[in-house]
DNA sequence: CAGCATCCGGATGGATACTG
DNA sequence: CAGTATCCATCCGGATGCTG
């Protein structure tokens, strides 16, 4: 097999893609707004700081596996700050950063957004519906 | 069997969850946020209508089928319209509406403040990091 | 060129049980 | 209460081949 072919081109352009998207800065960020509950957990946090059971409790539907899951990651982002208070049973406070504050402005807009021209997308879906 | 099980009321939970979800007015628009694919179509079309392999090649590592799934629901959606010149190759234009070109100045928005916190989110994740 | 149907592997995420 | 570990169903999305 001396011919490249086409395969081992389309690998080739898959990793050059990867590659790319892991330089390319807005790919991170594209990845955390691209997620329903990093939105939902920060929104939920905007407010206030919040306890690990008083946010399963508010963002309704949420498994405490990716409430837990989605917490670390905002925390490690630096969204999030994560405050234990040594009781008898352990109490752990959630709290937004500046950095989260300001992601959650970000994503306050897309739902203002959203409450704002829903009612559009709608009327869209049910024409284009109609015609089939 | 005339006890209600913890799987039936586990089962009413998540309907009635649902249904909340289908209620709930920012819920679609989220679905459509929380969309990569999406994000980077609209962004792709924001400045001028595309045919259909320019875009397979401006968002390099789409596959053809996820283009023209997205394509289609932006379409349903009002975002997209869909224009065909009856020509011996077919020949496909998409565009955005003006709902869309709204929709895609939120996206911006967020892009630009992914590209104005990057740094801030790199360092928090090494510091995370190395703390373990 | 634009698009559809099909197959299939891997990621996503829910359910459950158990620890401190 | 907060969190970890495991199992498992589902779905997303890529690869491929075919049509007009």
């Amino acid at each position: 097999m001396v011919t490249t072919s086409a395969a081992d081109r389309r690998q080739q352009a898959k990793e050059e893609y990867d590659a790319f998207l892991e330089r390319c800065p807005s790919r991170q960020v594209l990845e955390m707004i691209t997620n329903k509950w990093v939105c939902l957990v920060v929104s939920a946090l905007a407010p206030g700081p919040s306890r690990h059971s008083d946010l399963a409790r508010t963002i309704a539907g949420v498994s405490q596996k990716m409430l837990t899951q989605t917490l670390r990651r905002l925390e490690r982002d630096g969204l999030v700050t994560r405050r234990v208070t040594a009781q008898v049973p352990v109490r752990v406070d959630y709290g937004l950063t500046p950095l989260g504050h300001d992601f959650a402005a970000v994503v306050g807009q897309v739902k203002r957004w959203a409450e704002g021209h829903i009612n559009e997308i709608h009327d869209a879906r049910r024409s284009y519906d109609a015609r089939g």
